[in-house]
DNA sequence: CGGAAAAGTGGTAGTCACTAACACTAGTGA
DNA sequence: TCACTAGTGTTAGTGACTACCACTTTTCCG
């Protein structure tokens, strides 16, 4: 069981579901060809002096196919295909546990998801987000996000009713707090994350002694 | 005692501090114009469809002066002056309290505060903000940098070391929590909002039963 | 009081993210 | 093989924001 691998996102095409034609394929390849001209270039240059021109043109592409993949400037680094085809936070989780145990149960899962792939789990990627306001931003969006679909889940999980004011604070404050520990880290050791988090989630567990 | 009466804001300039020429007057009436006219534009149009060229026309000035008075768009309308030449977050609380009395503490005055404002406190204006995801993503990155001054008063009003993981742990999980339950609200009375904040202290520090 | 320095303003031109419309090409499915 | 469709490049445009320059007004000081 656990968890199960991630599909490929290089190129080849030999993962998806349906139909991998040629055309499928060839997305899928200008797609991971952008990404990777996008985070090269941002590498050297900062996110925001590069623009889309230049990207477009390292990869090949004109700006207009650009924003045909791309919706935004910040999203080709902050947007991870593996993390949008995964199912919401907390489907699947195993019944009966408690509400910290089951935000474990997804972080470690997540962590051990991304380690597997190229893009997710980049540590270039990572520093190069934590090193620009609106590439922080947009994934502080991305994030909230997700949590707004996760609270209904959660509050399912718990027999509770949808948008439960207990369930909401618990998750914004998870959420918070985690934010607050994890972003200022100037190495991003994945497993030294992974254990600030456990020790917030054991911290707010207890009660915080302040 | 208690919090002082906020200074005006409406141009007549009898407030501030030291210099009370012709210029500074004049400064503060355009400043006001600007704001005005814009909060005006924005809740008849919507924010995204108003330009600021529309708001700088409005406020008989060119678009060059509105950025020479607010460094975006956004921030006409998100910024408070107010707030602004507020002391950091918890500075001149009384000595000896708890971690969570202190941030009750900074709320009430908070909300005490920005009642008696025109600007700060006006609905309209907080109904705007709630209304387009750049304003809502502008506030929070405002809130977000309030809090890392805070963290750092906060360490040291409990004498713990500047950064403390607890420290930042608790600022996190209280002001995500807080964002969590005052966001959605749909109609915000002001009374409402503080005893929402309230409730989520009581929540976090008696522990969230979940 | 008068005149130089400083501060504030408008206009022009330019960059960059992003959108809409159009014509063109290449994969797809019958 | 032949229409159909999806993907692409080009052009033109909008809107936020910046840099620069010339002009006016306030302030400061001898």
């Amino acid at each position: 069981m656990s968890v199960s691998t991630p599909p490929d996102e290089d190129g080849t095409g030999t993962a998806g579901d349906r139909p991998v034609g040629l055309r499928e394929r060839h997305k899928r390849r200008t797609r991971a060809a952008i990404r990777a001209a996008a985070l090269r270039l941002c590498l050297e240059q900062g996110f925001a002096a590069t623009t889309v021109e230049q990207i477009a043109a390292e990869a090949e592409v004109s700006a207009t196919t650009f924003f045909r993949y791309f919706p935004s400037k910040e999203d080709v680094i902050i947007t991870d295909d593996l993390l949008e085809d995964r199912p919401p936070m907390f489907v699947g989780a195993p019944p009966g546990m408690s509400a910290f145990d089951l935000v474990r149960w997804e972080v470690r899962n997540l962590f051990e998801w991304s380690a597997g792939d190229d893009w997710a789990g980049n540590r270039d990627r990572v520093r190069l987000i934590r090193s620009d306001p609106a590439l922080i931003a947009a994934q502080q969006d991305l994030f909230e996000r997700r949590i707004g679909e996760g609270t209904k889940v959660l509050a399912e999980y718990l027999g509770r009713p949808l948008d439960d004011f207990g369930v909401r604070v618990f998750l914004g404050a998870v959420t918070g707090a985690i934010n607050q520990v994890i972003d200022p880290e100037a190495d991003p050791e994945p497993d030294l994350a992974v254990q600030a988090v456990m020790d917030v989630l054991d911290l707010l567990e207890r009660g915080i002694p302040l």
